[in-house]
DNA sequence: GCAATGACGCTCT
DNA sequence: CAGAGCGCCATTG
């Protein structure tokens, strides 16, 4: 049970810095897609990309946080472990209308999320 | 505490 | 424009 404590008690530590992550993650606008880059920035942790995904990761179903809009800068889905969340995520998207290329990549110029601030 | 890992990004070729 | 290489940094074993 102290383990069980001790484990909660790291998963709120994580939280505390995931939660600015899924804050910026909540603003992207529908239809509208975000790197992780761009999303570790304004969320105040720059070059921290990469613990963008892994907060990502640690989502759970009902999170209501909009996880599919944030892709790659390359304007691809990264790809993980499960590759099933990978057709998920492009299956997702497309229902909010953003289009794929022939190469699997989002035209960036189209539907990249540009925030004012 | 060191080494490996990862839903990444930028630069150079 | 595509692929390879190197950099970053918190988390994990």
């Amino acid at each position: 049970m102290d383990a069980a404590i001790d484990m909660d008690m790291d998963s709120q530590k994580q939280a505390s810095r995931w939660q600015r992550i899924y804050r910026v993650v909540r603003r992207i606008p529908h239809g509208r897609v975000a790197s992780y880059g761009l999303v570790a920035q304004l969320a105040g942790l720059p070059r921290q990309a990469r613990q963008v995904g892994y907060a990502l990761h640690a989502l759970k179903r009902g999170s209501r946080v909009p996880w599919q809009r944030v892709i790659n800068a390359r304007g691809e889905i990264s790809q993980r472990a499960e590759p099933e969340a990978e057709r998920l995520q492009r299956a997702l998207l497309e229902s909010e209308g953003v289009r794929f290329d022939a190469r699997g990549r989002v035209e960036l110029a189209r539907f990249a999320w540009r925030p004012k601030r």
